[in-house]
RNA sequence: GGCGGCGUAGCUCAGUGGUAGAGCAGGGGAAUCAUAAUCCCUUGGUCGGAGGUUCAAAUCCUUCCGCCGCUACCA
């Protein structure tokens, strides 16, 4: 019987393009979902597009666009980076649906119905010129009395909107005893403590519908009403397992393993969420992960240095799986980290074409001109021998613990272990002079080299999966693909296709 | 202002009481199967500063300096 895993990315909100921030949560949520797939996992892996809002209806007026029509624009733009990406979700979610539609107002009618809603008036500093409530702090008083917002100068003033709330301060001591009960639901520890801190101080309750604009959910009963967007894009996750409906096929996958979110947005995932899930009665995820963000050659992305970055364009010049692989393995996972040219090139050369590239490289091409382009037959093993297999056995158990920590680096780092021992290994073996000397004993030790390439390629599908899939038919594995066939003796004899680099090296 | 994190080799980081570590980068040597890739050896650190506890501190305590995050509030 096989375990479900249920892994989310943020649905991207359509705002803006796509860049190397949305790229990154995607592909950390995607080597997950493919590792557990590789562990015979159940997986359903889910991103998608937050559609919805004042932002996006702007956006979409601006563009002299319909909000619909503008939304498909950018949302199919958020599909077509995750295929550039490789990504292997199993659906992919628009907030615009109408199955969604359907989960929010019945999630809505539930909070309602338990009790946790209520109508009462937003009140605020409100710019009609930014069409948004600042808080007293970020705007400012002119001489002559008026007040304004300092991020863009619009004239705000004290306005007072009928909006439902959420009676998110009821929830406190229940949160509090849940993140008690569950230390590992939010990680790192550090966002944790944060959140902690924050829950600790007191909650006040949520303003949850709006009535200044209409590009959003409608409240039931009450149509002047569109839902807040937060309420709109968490409920996601529940609406593609078929929510409100909880024994259908995809239902087994609730409540969620994993939440992959960026640390900007973690408040809304670890304190918003369960609240609401509480609320409805609904069993809560088991994990949010907050992960870091990206400069770019030192400097911050932002609007105002225009300086987003399109993976897109990276994969065309450097291959879509040296980026995958530069960035699970340039910085700890949580951490923020510097995307830079020299680091690209460094971890290029270093670790993929000097690294496993060369590795398997030295050992295919020798076999195919040594060894009869075949499986050599494994004969008798010796010590060196054993003990290199021993480390290869060895490496799946580290990389589960490393992988359920989502410690990607530490997965790559162990991966990396085992191929400088091979590569120590093949230089203490001399196959080469064994050739001339003792033709068993270079049969076993490129048979013994071929296990651990084996294993190499297995292990790391998830990272780089184009990549792997071909080392893998060098080494003439058939589909059978997964973790278990490293349990399976190599067939030795199998007839082996001629090599080719896999990761070419790059100019400094 | 409150809470929290970080500061260890040129770079990125691991190491939470018992002789300072890894990868990359640098230097020397070996080998020649391989994308001149690989292997071995090696240079390099007063573990931010000061003080304290201890037989013993990168690790615990105090304080100072620097960087960062969350949060509150005020003129």
């Amino acid at each position: 019987m096989s375990k479900t895993f249920y892994i989310t990315t943020p649905i991207y909100y359509v705002n803006g393009a796509p860049h190397l921030g949305h790229a990154y949560t995607s592909t950390a949520a995607d080597v997950l979902a493919r590792w557990h797939r590789l562990a015979g996992d159940e997986v359903f892996f889910l991103t998608g597009t937050d559609e919805h809002g004042q932002k996006v209806e702007a956006a979409a007026r601006n563009a002299g666009i319909a909000p619909q029509e503008f939304t498909d624009r950018v949302s199919a733009d958020f599909r077509d980076m995750a295929q550039a990406m490789n990504i292997s979700n199993d659906d992919f979610i628009r907030t615009t649906e109408p199955r969604h539609k359907a989960a929010c107002q019945a999630i809505w009618s539930k909070l309602q119905e338990n009790g946790f809603i209520y109508l009462g008036a937003y009140e605020g500093w409100y710019a009609v010129r930014d069409e948004a409530f600042y808080d007293e702090s970020e705007t400012a008083l002119k001489p002559d009395g008026t007040r304004y917002a300092l991020a863009s100068g619009a004239a705000v003033e004290w306005v007072v909107e009928p909006s439902y709330f959420f009676k998110l301060s009821a929830f406190q001591d229940r949160l509090l005893a849940f993140y008690e009960e569950n230390p590992g639901f939010i990680a790192p520890a550090a966002k944790r403590n944060e959140i902690l801190s924050f829950v600790r101080g007191g909650l006040n309750d949520l303003s949850i519908s709006r009535t200044s604009f209409s590009w959003g959910v409608k409240v039931p009963g009450d149509e002047k009403h569109v839902m807040y967007v937060w309420l709109d894009a968490l409920v996601n996750y529940l609406t593609a397992i078929g929510y409100p409906e909880m024994s259908g096929p995809r239902a087994k996958f609730w409540p969620a393993s994993l939440h992959l979110v960026g640390k900007e947005i973690i408040r809304f995932h670890a304190v918003y969420w369960p609240a609401f899930l509480m609320g409805a009665g609904l069993e809560l995820p088991k994990k949010v992960f907050s992960h870091g963000w990206w400069t770019v050659e030192g400097e911050k992305m932002s609007k105002s240095l225009g300086n987003f970055i399109d993976v897109r364009p990276l994969v065309q010049e450097y291959g879509l799986d040296q980026i995958r692989y530069f960035i699970l393995r340039e910085v700890p996972f949580g951490n923020d980290g510097d995307f830079s040219k020299e680091s690209l090139h460094r971890r290029i050369n270093s670790d993929l074409a000097n690294g496993i590239g060369n590795l398997s490289q030295r050992t295919l091409s020798f076999i195919g001109k040594n060894a009869g382009a075949a499986v050599p037959p494994k004969g008798s093993l010796t010590e060196a021998d054993e003990a290199l297999l021993a480390e290869a056995a060895a490496l799946p158990a580290k990389l589960h613990a490393a992988m359920d920590k989502l410690a990607f680096h530490e997965a790559l780092d162990e991966i990396w272990r085992l191929i400088r021992a091979a590569d120590g290994y093949i230089d203490s073996q001399a196959p080469w002079s064994l050739r001339k000397t003792d033709l068993d004993r270079m049969n076993s030790v490129l048979y013994t080299l071929c296990v651990v390439l084996r294993t190499l390629g297995v292990v790391l599908q998830p990272f780089m999966p184009e990549t792997m899939s071909k080392l893998l038919d060098y080494l003439g594995l058939d589909e059978a693909r997964s973790l278990a066939v490293l349990d399976v003796p190599l067939a030795e004899g199998t007839a082996l296709p001629t090599p080719t680099g896999l990761f070419p090296r790059v100019g400094v």
